[in-house]
Formats: structure tokens, C-alpha cells, sequence
DNA sequence: AATATTTTTTAGACTAGTCTAAATTTATTT
DNA sequence: AAATAAATTTAGACTAGTCTAAAAAATATT
């Protein structure tokens, strides 16, 4: 079995590559880690040794299949229990990550399997990220960021790029949420700031900041 | 905070002084934790520097007030758990005692005060041990060992002592389970084994060894 | 009371994971 | 092409938790 550091890294390698879709560095790693890099060099001589990574000195490092599937069933735990948090025990969407970042290290194939069945095998998490199937299999969005629409566009919000509790707090706050019909009134040319609607009812103003980091398709 | 080996620890101390109601050896500990005296001894010392024991080279240990409060989170995160796998995520009560040994370490005050809510506030675990409250307060069941009663004696089983996969299996082929009225119908004097009705219907022979590791209390 | 046995602690070593500081390699600038 | 800067690795040290073997203390036996 691999430890739950050892489980934490594979994940933040997996979203690495997923990011930009190349090897990823020792100082992106140790960044994403909040690590030195000397202790994410240590760790890739471990992993490689595990045949988990891909890794040669200098060179960066991809997952073996074998690092993926384990990654892949890490962030497949992480986001069911989101959902379960959020469905079942009435958490808010900025109060699951935290605890899911514990129980998704949590050993057991039947629990997971049961708590997939319990929720009635959701596609995607309280964030709007895709959680993979059993198998690791994932059912991908074809959402962008609502910075690269255009005026008089009418979407529905499917996700969020960013995570934090500070931003989900704010998008709370302002009305926003998963599954909401969003209507591009106006983008300022300026600084690319948005006027838009919400469910057809009230109007807001969003920094470009803000819209880079809301996802949605077009409806 | 304190590490998994630590709560695991002071848990293991609290049930062996609950058994005798004296301080604990290293030994005992050390048996129990599956782990050398030399290991222990150098724990004891860490948890004694973090004042969550009384110790006294060879003079064994007791909990302080600290360590009791922790101990007990763990019991009653473990016992919940196991209700809820239950309970909620179709478990049997022989498969729950593993995942709940993970799952009691997970730290979130919201957590456990949601899963004690889903599950309407239970008093005892699967296996008719007590759950604390949230202020570390148990609920303790007067119930005895089957052995200790008499012919014609007609019982509610409230609990097991044993806690083994192989052992709850057993009951379970037999038909044995919490809230079952047994009645005894004889007690074999050579090697006090049990003849027994269960719930009015089958009657069923159990040993001695049997009877002592079934707990129940006067109907 | 002296001796033998058992229990417990200490000493020293090992692994996992982390760090700082120094050395090395790769990338960028001149 | 050389020099400089940035990224990465190595060396050596530290903590948590574990182990074996040896020493010390407590307990039991004669
Ligand atoms: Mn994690
Ligand atoms: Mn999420
Ligand atoms: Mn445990
Ligand atoms: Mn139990």
C-alpha cells in the first residue's frame, strides 16, 4: 500500500499534468506541496522506485499507468466524499475540501464503493469537477471560463477554477451557484469586467478576475 | 494536535483500565498495541511530556483528565462510525470494526456532530457498546455475561465481549443478534454450556467459552 | 535474605518524511 | 562561447515511530 504522503504527491502530480499536459517539475511539485524542493527530489526517487512515476534526473516526471490509478482513486474518494458532505451532511460547498482531503486517504473499497451507491453514482462534485468511475474512467465538461464569452450569451455555471473557501464564499454571497443560468449583459472593454445576470432575476458586476475563474456552457 | 499512533495509545490505555480499574503495564499496552515494550516506553514518555498520561518509570500509567477526553473522542468517533456503516452504507457487524479504526481518526468537530445527527443521536455502537457523548459522557448497560445466569432466566442479548470477525460470524449462523430474547433453557454442569431458545423459536447449544463473550440483562 | 525470574527501561540502529546548505546541472544572457 | 542565473540534486541533520539487545529495577522463589 502507499502512504497517505506518498497518495498526496501522486494526486498533485496528477493535477500538474492535467494542468498543462507535460512532465511536471520538481518545483512545481514542491509548490503545490507546500514542500522544499530537496524533500519533492526525495520523495521521486520513492515513487520511481514504486514504478509510480515516470522519473530521470533533471527531466521532470509523468505517471506510470500504475500512478494514475492511484491518483485516479484518490480524487475519485475526495470527491465523493464532497458530495457526500454536502448531500448528506449539510455542508457548504466551501467546507468539504478540508475534510475530504482526510477521508479520501481512507482504505476501503466497499466503503467507497457503497458511499458511490449511497449518493446514487454522481458524475460531478460540489464543485462541478468530474469524479471517475470505479475504473477511473472520467466524463469530461466541455466548460470554459466565462472571461472567453461574449456579450448577450446565455450559459449555465458548471464549475469553478478556483477552490478556496474566501472565493466560493464570495460567489455565495453574490447569488452565484452550480446550475444557475448566467446571461452576459455586458463586458467592459476596459478591464474585461462583466455585467451579468443570474436566473434571469438579478444583475451583478464581476472583475475579469472573478469570470476567469467561474466555468460554464453555453445553454 | 496528536498523530493517529498517539490516539491510538491513549484509546488502548483507556480500555485496558477500564477492564481492571488499575494503572496499566507497559506489557499490557504493548500487548495490545501489537507492538514491543521498548516501543511503549519510549510513547509513554512522549505522552507524558504532553501530560495526557501519569507515569512513573515501572510504576505504570494512568489517563490525566486530557487524555481521558481524547481517548474517549476516538471511542465515540469509532463507535458513530460504526453505526453509520451500518447503518446507512449496508455493512455487516463483523465488517465495520476495521474501516471505523481508520475513519475515528479523522478530525472535524462538524463531521461527528453531523454523522451523531444522521444518525439520530445513537446511545450504543453494533455491537451494544456504549457511545460517549460529546462531552465524553457514557451511558453504561448493567448487562452480564450469559454464563452468569441460571435455568429459566429469560434475556435480552445487549452485547458481545468479543469482537472477532470469526466470532460475530458465528452468532450470525446461529442466529444470534442485539435485542434477541433468549431464554435458558439448561445448563449443562460438566462444562457449563448452554442449552438456549432464541426469540421463542430455535433452540441452540453454545459453549462456555461461547456464553462468557455474549452479553445480556434480565428481560 | 539471597537468588532467580520477570518486567521495564535504556542504548543504539533503522525507515519515512522533512529541512538547510552546498554542489551540480540546465537554461538564459551577454 | 563564456558567464550568470535558475532549477535540481546531494549531503547531512532532525523528528516520529519502530526494533533488537543489553542493563536495570521490581517481583517471586527458595
Ligand atoms: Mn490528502
Ligand atoms: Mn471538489
Ligand atoms: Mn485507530
Ligand atoms: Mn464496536
Amino acid at each position: 500500500m502507499n502512504s497517505f504522503t506518498e497518495e498526496n504527491y501522486l494526486k498533485a502530480i496528477y493535477k500538474l499534468i492535467e494542468q498543462n499536459d507535460e512532465a511536471v517539475s520538481t518545483n512545481a511539485i514542491a509548490k503545490k506541496m507546500n514542500t522544499k524542493a530537496a524533500s519533492v527530489t526525495d520523495m521521486l526517487k520513492k515513487l520511481s522506485d514504486k514504478k509510480l512515476i515516470h522519473y530521470q534526473k533533471y527531466q521532470g516526471v509523468t505517471l506510470t499507468a500504475k500512478g494514475e490509478k492511484v491518483a485516479l482513486s484518490v480524487i475519485r474518494k475526495h470527491r465523493l466524499w464532497e458530495m457526500f458532505l454536502l448531500e448528506k451532511l449539510d455542508f457548504k460547498w466551501d467546507e468539504v475540501h478540508d475534510v475530504a482531503e482526510q477521508l479520501e486517504h481512507i482504505n476501503s473499497d466497499k466503503l467507497i464503493a457503497q458511499i458511490d451507491k449511497f449518493l446514487n453514482y454522481p458524475k460531478f462534485d460540489p464543485h462541478g469537477d468530474p469524479i471517475p468511475d470505479v475504473n477511473g474512467k472520467i466524463q469530461t465538461q466541455k466548460s470554459k471560463s466565462i472571461a472567453n464569452f461574449k456579450k448577450n450569451d446565455v450559459l449555465v455555471m458548471t464549475g469553478v477554477v478556483d477552490h478556496s473557501t474566501a472565493f466560493l464564499q464570495y460567489l455565495d454571497k453574490s447569488g452565484l451557484a452550480l446550475g444557475n443560468e448566467i446571461k452576459i449583459k455586458e463586458v467592459i472593454e476596459f478591464d474585461r469586467s462583466l455585467q451579468i445576470s443570474i436566473n434571469k432575476k438579478t444583475t451583478i458586476f464581476i472583475s475579469n478576475d472573478v469570470a476567469k475563474n467561474i466555468l460554464a456552457i453555453t445553454k
